[in-house]
DNA sequence: CTGTTAGCGCGTTCAG
DNA sequence: CTGAACGCGCTAACAG
């Protein structure tokens, strides 16, 4: 019950057709300017707002993006989100965010419920996706676009990053430092990435010639908690000289793990994380990590979905993009 | 164009009017057991969702709420945002998300944009709100909840925290611990919380017969990197035992700092935060803060909105909510 | 360049 | 308890 001043109003006060009001006010050609000032003018003078529901009811758009992320306070996920609010800010979209929580049920509840007719299209990240919500997904013909899925053959348009060469490069750089006990934090095995980055550290090690001891790899969750419980253990125990982790929120986690076992980074201990969260800058010693470019990725998501939700093919239906080692200071040579 | 299936052809289908199917899909009285059930199994088999535009129109409502954060990426501002979310969960009302990037100018802009009919209500975190903004939620009779104003007499319903208490509080465990030279990190200028909890730290402070050394007092951004440019230059000219912030970030830039000068915390130095962010836990030590019940300011300020929506009387145009001291370790007696 | 006609799909009168 | 008609405010299509 925003603006009560209608359409109608607007026509009849500046001598035109609603028609004519509409067409100026949506910026269509077929108006003169002198009709054009007219109608601006008594629309402003009137207040009026034109009434975005009788708008949605009548193209049959919403103007709204849905995003599912899985939790509202995973700097992970908030980065890609930034990209895509800013790749929506251009067009007349708005952005509803919704998080699964982690919870494949919450998960296809909320995605029944925005491609209920809420919104245009929708933007999943890291979804579990089962394949009964991929059949909802494609029976309503909703446009929609992955980030990171679990999965990498979901067939749907997907955005992906080159997590195997990313890794291999983070692993070479501390072999190039002089590493040869160097550890690995795998994140969760629900996710086809955490292989691939292993397989990724796997192959670096193994064209340097170095051996990757089964005792110096774990796998845990991806939560600074789990990284320093797991890490601290692995390092109490077996004594390398370097860890690389599978996210930059193990590798944080590790790091602290490290100190509170009174080890000094990166002179007695090297870390190499990934992902580049903003805290892997605002970190003391910064953190060297495998950047994933994020924000680009929302923002690719978001004009893929644009020209879907036009109607428009996509060029294609996978994509990956590149990584780049970030090099800070929580790297150095192995001490002597 | 998500729900083909339009509520004539359920009422068709199942042999009633087109009203009744409204009726038992809202869950109105109005309807024998047997229809009701007829209508739904109908509805079911034909996939009819209720389009949300036409609703809309008629109803005069969207069940949207929009929030408008600073940013997208703190943490502060995503935990109230958890608390809204989980609030609303129970509503039938959905969360439009948007950041002004403390920026007034964008900040108008989003509100008179969402005012525009987009939304039933508004969630305001820290607003800057100009005096025309303010006047622009009047005219529009938009319902309206801020949380955390940057002046505390916005003549709108408005949720805050005791921080002057808080504050106090903070300061007094270091004095308790036998601290007497205690660096003080204000935030931004531009909000009365900041003053309000400094007053509480030079109350704490004159109750104790502590002078507040003007060297050791400082202004900062609410950022992490802030607090470790300033924290850093304090502690090195000035060497007091203990460091009190305004914000959880400042005090994990301070302790960096305090570790980059060489020092360890807490044996050579103490430090005292506020608000409590996911981060204050994780991070080594863990961070001595004042807690800001920010998820439970979330949900008040949602349940507000929610009775303002349903076109009720607020009990209170203002709630302060408690803090509250959590002690961790980055706090001890100052060295000997 | 402008006006007319006809709904979009729903909820809400009223009668029955 | 149910049915028929109307209209919310807007815009697509066509006519002028």
């Amino acid at each position: 019950m925003a603006g009560r001043v209608t359409i109608a109003q607007v026509a009849e006060e500046a001598g035109v057709s609603a028609m004519t009001v509409s067409n100026v006010i949506s910026g269509k050609p077929g108006a003169s300017d002198e009709t054009r000032r007219r109608v601006l003018e008594v629309a402003a003078k009137l207040g009026y707002r034109p009434n975005q529901a009788a708008r949605n009811l009548k193209t049959g758009r919403s103007g709204l993006v849905g995003l599912i992320a899985l939790d509202l306070t995973n700097q992970y996920g908030l980065e890609i989100l930034r990209g895509v609010a800013d790749e929506l800010a251009g067009a007349e979209q708005e952005l509803l965010v919704n998080a699964s929580y982690h919870d494949a049920g919450r998960e296809k509840d909320r995605i029944e419920f925005l491609a209920g007719g809420l919104v245009d299209g929708l933007l999943l990240i890291a979804p579990v996706l089962e394949d009964e919500t991929i059949e909802l997904l494609r029976r309503r013909k909703l446009p929609c676009v992955v980030i990171d899925p679990r999965r990498l053959d979901v067939p749907l348009p997907r955005i992906t990053v080159d997590n195997y060469h990313g890794m291999r490069q983070g692993t070479q750089h501390l072999i190039d430092l002089g590493h040869t006990r160097i550890a690995y934090l795998r994140g969760g095995e629900d996710l086809e990435s955490t292989s691939i980055r292993f397989r990724g550290f796997q192959d670096a090690m193994r064209l340097a010639g170095l051996e990757v001891a089964e005792e110096l790899v774990a796998t845990c969750d991806f939560t600074y908690a789990s990284g320093f419980r797991t890490a601290g253990r692995l390092i109490s125990e077996h004594r390398p000289t370097a860890l690389v982790a599978g996210a930059d929120l193990l590798a944080l986690g590790a790091i602290d793990a490290a100190r509170s076992c009174g080890l000094t980074v990166p002179n007695d201990f090297s870390f190499v994380g990934f992902d580049d969260l903003p805290q892997a800058a605002q970190s003391f010693p910064g953190l060297t990590t495998v950047r994933q470019p994020l924000h680009d990725m929302g923002q690719k998501a978001a004009l893929a979905l644009l020209s879907l939700i036009e109607g428009q093919k996509l060029l294609m239906e996978h994509m990956e993009l590149g990584t780049e080692l970030i090099i800070r200071n929580s790297t150095a040579a192995p001490p002597a």
